[in-house]
DNA sequence: ATAGGGTTAG
């Protein structure tokens, strides 16, 4: 097929890969390298020859100058050699071309190319070819080097391998591969340094498409009987990137010859595949066997000792770098440092090794602001990121700002987070993956969920964390369904790949289960997750048991937490919020006395929530007032929020007023306001409730809720002027209250219902059935409880509207649609209102079903009449 | 032939 003439060698104008290796003119040259102006080449045949010193004695100076790396005595021997009229031969072009390479020089190279043309050596001498071959592979470009090869009279085994060597320096695996398979066929052996570039070039693609050539590779290594160091350690560096760490450590053992490079090789092979302890491991085993480490393999050897967060290992690594001039000097090694203090919570010795590094080049400082991210310390890392720009006059690359993007995004000072994104594009770093990834995060959390998609639609290369990204976009605008379609899709997506969710995935998408009550959805995933032993990770049981208390299973709940092979504060923190959130507060209370791990602020969150809800008005006061000297957890305002909550709540209204009074200046008082005027709402205290909304539509005149609550106090309480006043006002400012929201899972779907509005195929239905149960409720007692109706309207139309709440639709949709006997399952957004609690007890009776209605506060047990709240929440 | 830092979650 490729003989003599390869068609893919025929000189073409390739892309140059890296700008720095374009053949360039003689002037543009940067002058900052140390080489003296080279002369002119004097025209070969313009002088005769009237020397008397012959030639070879000529070539025997030349190869001894490069011979010792004396590169520029060897131009200049070959310079005086021309002058005094000594025609250069084969063996003449080959020494001077080595010290031409040796000091990168293209533009002389290029002098003497255009020599040995015009002597005719390019067409006769495969030596001379092939040193032209190796100068041009080390400084020139692609197109060079194809052009020279495509003219070597009769290559040789040298002349391929240069070739494809060459060609691997330039990246161009694909091209490699393909002059490795024309060698082939042209029945050129192969040698080791032909295996060497070939196993790299495999490496370069991935496993699928790479493993069948890499397995020849090893095959033929196996049968050479050269020196095979270099191939063993190219191969299992390739075995290494496709995660085939085993393989990897099969050539090491197996190989008696290993050197240096091979004891680095396995280290990092370990290290980038997580195998952390092995790789600490085996540079113990390597100190023990008497071979000294080097920059690389403390390089190496350090991101496993952050992994694993061994401090005390990596302080002893850095003293030994430390008593090593060419280690400490490594630039790697001082990221690395970086890396692993700021990994191991030592912010002080990893910002000291970054400063005491002379030299400092962007990666350090990637390290550096990575690190600060890491620890939530967002100003700092901005800071650095200014800096880095500002005082040290570096050029961010994308890493930079992959790193620095989460720190905007959740950096409460950084207004313009959306600036970004123009940095972005004005750098052109548009098309990097983990830009976007990171991209589609700022937007979904600036509320900007369609750009979001648009990123996502767009990127032609996506991952897991792009799909995971998606997700948690969905999320965080409460498209509780969208995320749960898009697990979906992501499982057999349209272009051929599909992404099996990892743990990050299944804990965004458990929550989601969890809001819309969708307990069938939820099985599936923890079915999913025990199928690919994610089950046991921290934080996706902690999801799962949060996610089975939310659906209402309260005890299935407590006996995955029970069987949890590890548990931290976050798993303790759900259950006990899963007890308060069902009313059992007692229970809360004893869970949080046997918890072993430190409690932390979310823990009080959650206790003085089962309080509120349990009426443990002592309890829950009693470890407020001891939780910063008995704990050590300093009191934050949705701490005051919540103990508002509960003294509001209990009746206590003058004393939760006092309370938030006590509060310190600069807390943040929305949480405590909004506690206090729904706690002002259930026990109709106009005064207090009016203090209140005027202090949150001073803070907050964008949140609907602070409105609809106090019109409901003014509307309730008969006033109804200021009822419609508020409602007036509200509607002025362009303020739109969220739609109440009620959802059910039937078989694997989750059915959604808005108040008022006949989205659903079967509203009209529904509505119907639930005004013939009005008239049976009726005749067993129920009064209706227009208080929450805002329109001043008469008594048949507010009946209607209660009729169509969200929540009673969702009930009638779970009674029509499921056999007698089976628990109905709701999930509300907002919280149940009075009259839709006090109908669902009648419900309850008259159906003879169970139903549970979670609200975003807590769970409503109704049973034959009666809830398990016990009308207190 | 071996080595650098990055994006998603609670």
């Amino acid at each position: 097929m490729l003989s003599t003439q390869l068609p893919l060698l025929t000189p073409i104008s390739l892309p140059p890969i890296h700008p720095q290796n374009l053949p360039q003119h003689h002037e543009s040259r940067p002058i900052r390298r140390k080489q003296p102006p080279t002369p002119l080449i004097v025209t070969p045949e313009a002088k005769p020859s009237t020397q008397s010193r012959p030639i070879e004695s000529w070539i025997e100076t030349l190869r001894s100058h490069t011979r010792s790396n004396l590169f520029r005595e060897a131009i200049s021997t070959y310079i005086e050699m021309t002058i005094v009229g000594v025609l250069p031969d084969n063996f003449a072009f080959p020494a001077v071309l080595k010290a031409v390479t040796g000091l990168q020089d293209l533009s002389f190279g290029k002098q003497l190319h255009c020599a040995v043309v015009k002597l005719g050596y390019h067409a006769s001498s495969v030596t001379v070819g092939n040193t032209l071959l190796h100068m041009y592979g080390k400084c020139g470009g692609v197109s060079d080097v194809l052009q020279v090869f495509d003219r070597i009279p009769q290559r040789d085994q040298v002349s391929w391998n240069s070739m494809i060597a060459s060609l691997c320096r330039y990246e161009e695996w694909e091209l490699a591969l393909e002059v490795f398979r024309s060698m082939h066929l042209e029945r050129v052996e192969p040698s080791s340094f032909t295996l060497v570039s070939v196993a790299q070039a495999c490496s370069n693609f991935s496993m699928t498409e790479g493993l069948r050539l890499g397995k020849q590779v090893h095959g033929y290594s196996l049968r050479m009987c050269d020196e095979k160091t270099f191939t063993n350690n190219a191969l299992m560096s390739m075995y290494a990137k496709w995660g085939m760490v085993d393989d990897s450590k099969y050539l090491f053992e197996q190989f008696e010859n290993r050197d240096l490079v091979s004891w680095n090789t396995m280290i990092s092979s370990f290290a980038q595949n997580g195998s952390f302890s092995e790789a600490l491991a085996l540079l113990y085993e390597m100190v023990y066997e008497g071979i000294k480490p080097d920059g690389v393999t403390i390089a190496s050897v350090l991101p496993a000792c952050s992994h694993l967060e061994r401090l005390q290992s990596g302080k002893e690594i850095h003293a030994f770098a430390l008593r090593n001039d060419n280690i400490r000097e490594n630039s790697f090694v001082g990221s690395a440092l970086v890396d692993m203090y700021c990994n191991c919570r030592e912010m002080k010795s990893g910002y000291r090794v970054f400063q005491g590094t002379s030299k400092r080049k962007i990666e350090i400082w990637n390290a550096m602001i990575a690190g600060y991210v890491r620890s939530g310390l967002y100003e700092e890392a901005l800071n650095l990121f200014i800096e880095l720009e500002v005082v040290a006059g570096l050029y961010p690359n994308p890493t930079t700002i992959a790193s620095v993007l989460p720190a905007c995004v959740h950096c409460e000072k950084f207004h313009k987070k959306e600036g970004i994104h123009g940095y972005i594009v004005k750098r052109g770093f548009t098309r990097d993956r983990y830009l976007q990834n990171a991209l589609m995060d700022m937007y979904s959390r600036v509320g900007k969920l369609e750009i979001s998609k648009k990123i996502f639609e767009k990127m032609e290369v996506k991952d897991l964390v792009s799909w995971n990204t998606m997700i948690t976009g969905y999320t965080v605008s409460s498209s509780h369904d969208d995320a749960l379609l898009l697990l979906h899709k992501m499982q057999k997506s349209d272009d051929n790949v599909s992404y099996r969710p990892n743990s990050i995935t299944l804990m965004t998408v458990l929550p989601s289960c969890a809001s819309l009550a969708a307990l069938v959805k939820g099985k599936e995933i923890h079915g999913y997750a025990i199928r690919n032993a994610l089950a046991s990770d921290v934080a996706v049981g902690s999801a799962l048991v949060d996610m089975y208390a939310k659906c209402g299973c309260l005890s299935l709940s407590r006996k995955l937490f029970d069987r949890l092979p590890e548990k931290n504060v976050i798993t303790w923190n759900v259950l006990i919020m899963a007890y308060g959130m069902h009313g059992r507060g007692e229970e809360a209370l004893g869970l949080f006395r046997i918890m072993d791990v430190k409690p932390d602020e979310i823990t009080f969150i959650a206790i003085f929530a089962a309080c509120s809800h349990s009426r443990m008005v002592n309890e829950g006061l009693d470890l407020f007032r001891r939780m910063k000297t008995d704990y050590g957890v300093e009191p934050i305002s949705d701490h005051y929020a919540c103990v508002v909550d509960l003294l509001g709540r209990a009746g206590q209204l003058d004393e939760a007023y006092e309370l938030i009074t006590t509060m310190p200046i600069s807390s943040d008082r929305v949480g405590a306001w909004s506690s206090l005027l729904g706690a002002c709402r259930i026990h109709q205290n106009v005064k207090l409730g009016e203090i209140s909304a005027d202090n949150l539509i001073r803070l907050e005149p964008n949140v609907a809720s602070h409105y609809v609550l106090i019109s409901n106090i003014y509307s309730a309480a008969g006033i109804w002027e200021k009822s419609i006043n508020v409602r007036k006002k509200m509607k002025d400012m362009g303020v739109k209250k969220e739609p109440g929201c009620s959802w059910i899972e039937l078989n694997d779907k989750v059915h959604k219902f808005t108040a008022g509005h006949s989205f659903h195929p079967q509203s009209e239905k529904l509505q119907e059935f639930v005004e013939k149960l009005w008239e049976k409720m009726k005749k067993e007692g129920y009064i209706p409880d227009t208080s929450c109706v805002l329109h001043n309207i008469d008594v048949e139309e507010k009946e209607y509207i209660l009729c169509g709440h969200s929540e009673k639709l969702a009930i009638a949709f779970g009674i029509l649609n499921t056999p007698p006997g089976t628990t109905i399952r709701v999930a509300k957004n907002l919280r149940v209102c009075n009259d839709c609690h006090v109908a669902t007890k009648y419900i309850s009776r008259i159906v003879q079903r169970e139903i549970i209605v979670r609200d975003v506060k807590r769970f409503h047990h109704f049973r034959d009449g009666s809830c398990s709240c016990g009308d207190y929440w």
